[in-house]
This record gives structure tokens, sequence and C-alpha cells, in this order.
DNA sequence: CGGCAATTTGATATCCATCAATCGGTGTGG
DNA sequence: CCACACCGATTGATGGATATCAAATTGCCG
């Protein structure tokens, strides 16, 4: 539905002689209320999931990178919205292709299930931290999430590769607000706090060290998490 | 995974002559950490599910009702515990033969799937009001959710049906907070609020009486969501 | 180098949590 | 049938975390 990590040998088939699409950062994939015709697969980038509210309001629900899957719905509109953070490509097949592929393929279609409670899983963490964490603790989860996506991203299958002791923030501090239910000033004061407790350092603005990964895992309590394999 | 609600003809073959088991208020199904070998469907009553973090805080994820299916994860472990709220009848099935049924039937496969999107959009609803919605907002999703759950309860098609004036709240105050992201106390005052607003009133203490429907959906703010079909 | 937008920081307000009674039903025993 | 005790719910008083409003600052891009 919103976002399925995928194996990719099962599926490469389908999207292989797909139609790429590339996408400017910050251009919208497609729109909340549209019908929902089509399934995406991002081949590289950042792309970002929200509901918005109609007060203004907006719940960020997930950030989307390589091999992951954007689009599909129980019913026949998108009821979300999905816009590109960085520079994106992705591609692009019909709806109908996919079931077709599913329906015929009964190993897809168990793949594709378990890739479906996955993403059920993570938005229960996701509920987890807005329900029970303070603002410090879900920095600290949301850092580690990003550890992992620059893993996947970057295919790094070493977690201990010192490649990941650094994260990009490529998404504004409001994008992240709305993502963990703060405001953007608070985004801002508690990365700070992970700053001055020496869990995180930072030399441009939009990149983290992570200097004590025990530490921050420790504070994130991912333990506590449906996924903790994902984070450590 | 956590609770779906099921398209009973699809299913009520695997389910039929499958052994029962009842549970008295408060006793538990099944303990977060042990092995997923099976999994339920709810006959009567009402279930709880939930998760808790390593030190004592306890996120809610849902209530189910008759008809709604518990305990399939993507992992050979259960991460959360089910217990039940009010006595409970289930009945219960091995997940091979879940996992055989779904295999040598494509049209439950798929009905089965559409069933995982709902509890997926159920949970980025949760999501939602964990993010955005203030306290006295949540309480009032959470009242349309248990007239929606006594509608399917009892079996109700009418929305307007006048049996759905008033619902009961068989779960303690504090299920409600754990499940709301709030503290007991926070419920009362949010309760009382919702009174002194007249859009509910209360004449035993876990009864409630929806004086103003239209009013009580307006502050939910049900337009936000991604199933406001259910709740309106 | 200058201007602009995003971020950070500061001061204050608000909402919810916490701590502490009190209330109110429910069940039990006298 | 009433008195009492118990437990959950409510209410009250206060505190703390985050939001809000308002500068300053940073870093980026022309």
């Amino acid at each position: 539905m919103v976002g399925l990590p995928i194996a990719q040998d099962v599926f490469l088939e389908v999207f292989d002689q797909a139609p790429t699409q590339d996408l400017d950062a910050g251009e919208v994939l497609l729109n909340a209320g549209a019908p929902a015709d089509h399934v995406y697969n991002i081949v590289s980038g950042m792309l970002m999931v929200s509901r918005a509210g109609g007060d203004g309001r907006r719940q960020v629900l997930s950030f989307l990178v390589r091999d992951n899957f954007v689009g599909l719905t129980a019913t026949d509109h998108y009821f979300f919205t999905v816009e590109a953070v960085t520079p994106t490509r992705v591609v692009c097949v019909s709806r109908r292709a996919l079931t077709e592929r599913l329906a015929s393929d009964p190993d897809a279609e168990r793949t594709f299930m378990n890739m479906l409670f996955r993403v059920l899983e993570d938005a229960y963490d996701l509920v987890y931290s807005l329900g029970q964490r303070t603002a410090v603790e879900r920095l600290a989860v949301f850092l580690l999430y990003m550890r992992y996506w620059k893993r996947l991203s970057a295919g790094i299958s070493d977690d201990s590769d010192p490649a990941l002791d650094s994260v990009d923030l490529p998404m504004g501090r409001e994008d992240i607000a709305d993502f963990l239910g703060l405001k953007k000033e608070t985004v801002s004061r508690s990365l700070r706090q992970l700053e001055e407790q020496h869990l995180i350092s930072r030399r441009k603005r939009n990149q983290i060290h992570i200097e004590a990964l025990e530490a921050l895992r420790e504070m994130a309590g991912i333990w506590d998490f449906a996924s903790p394999r994902r984070l450590s």
C-alpha cells in the first residue's frame, strides 16, 4: 500500500521493461484522491508519503528508498500524496499488470504478502513511537532509520561499515517534524540535545555523524520495536 | 497480522470445524514472544492487541470484535500480546492450515490481501491521530470507532439505527489511554469536555450516549481519514 | 559579496502529565 | 437491608514537555 521493501528477484521481471520516470526534488508523483491506477518501484532517490488533513495538518507516513514500492491501495483512489525528497527515478507499472502477475505466480504473491506484513510492522513501530516516546527518543529512532535506509540505498551489507557513521537528512525539518508528530523547532532542539549528549555531531547542517551508535540505540529503545533487525 | 475485518463467506470454511476457545475478561490469548503457530477468528466479545516496551510503556494497537482475525505475523513469533476485554469466544486454526487454504484458493488469497490493506489503513489512521490530533479529538474518533464496532458486533446495517445512539466502553480508562497515546486522567477530562460541549452524555460510567453525532464527526475530523465510510 | 530561505535560538504560552485527594459504584459481611 | 471496604474513575493542584511566536543566525545560491 504505502511502502514495501521488495525482494528484487521476484519483481524485477514485472518492472524490467516498464517505463522509467524521473522526478526533481519536491516534485509530486501522485496526489491523494486521484484514481489509483499505477504502482511504482523506486530505482534511486527518496520519496515521501504523506496524508493531509482538511485543516492544514499533515502526517508524513513514510520515507521510501530504492526497491521500495508505492501506490497500492485497497480502494481505487490514492488516499496519500507521494512526492520526491531528492531527485528520484521510478519505474511505473499499471495496477492491472501487477495484479495479473501476482495472480499467476503464487511465489510472487507469497513474497508480496510478506512485504505487506513488513509495512504493517513499520506502521505499528511508528504508532508506538508517536504514542509512547518523547521527542528526543523519536529523533533517535529516526536517525537509526535513516542509517538503515542509507544502508539499503547504498547496498551495504556489513552493519559496521564506517560509511554508515554518517547519515544525510535530505528532507527539511518540517518534513521530519510531520513524520514524528512534532514541530520543526522541536526537531531542531532535539537534535541539539543529542549533540550535547555526544550521541551525534554535525559538520554540515544536514549531515549527522553518529558518534555513539550503541547509546543512540539505547535511547531509541529499538528492542521495543517489531523490526529491530533493521535498526541494528 | 493484527486485526482483519474479514469477509465471512470466504473464511467460514476454514474456521468452520475449528475448535473454539472461551476467554474470560482479562484473560490472555497469546503473548508477545511466543511462537506464532496459530491464528484466531473472533466469534463474539472483544480482544485488545498491545505491544509493551521494556520500561513499562505500552501501546494498544487495536481493539477487535466479531469476525476479526488475529495472530498472523511476518515472522515466526508474535510481537504483540492479545487479551480479552470482555468474555470472548474465538475459533483457532493452525497457521499452516490457513496458509494452505490461501495457497490453494486464489479468491481467498485476494480477499485476504484486501483485508490486510484495510488493517494497514486503520494503522495509518491511528498514526494520523497520534501524530496530529489533540486529546479531545482522539476521544471523538475513538467513540466513533466504538460505535462502528458495536454496529459490526450487533450486525446492524442501518447507520442511523437508534441502537447506535449509545456505545459501551468495556475496557478501562487506562486501556483507552494507551490506545490513544494519553494518560487515563486525560481520558477522563476529555470525556468530561465532550460532555460539557453536549456532544455526549453519560448515565452509567461506561455507557456513552451520543447526543450530537454530526458534531462529534466534525470534531473527529473523520474526513481526514482513509476509512471514513466506516465511521459515518 | 549580498540576499534569501531554512534553521537555530530565545521567551512565553498551552496542553497534557504527574501527583494527590475525593468520589462513586459494586460486592461483601454483618 | 445497611455499613463498610475496595477499586476504578473523577477532580484538583501543580509541573514539565512541547507548541507558539519572535528574533537572530547560518548557509546556500546567485
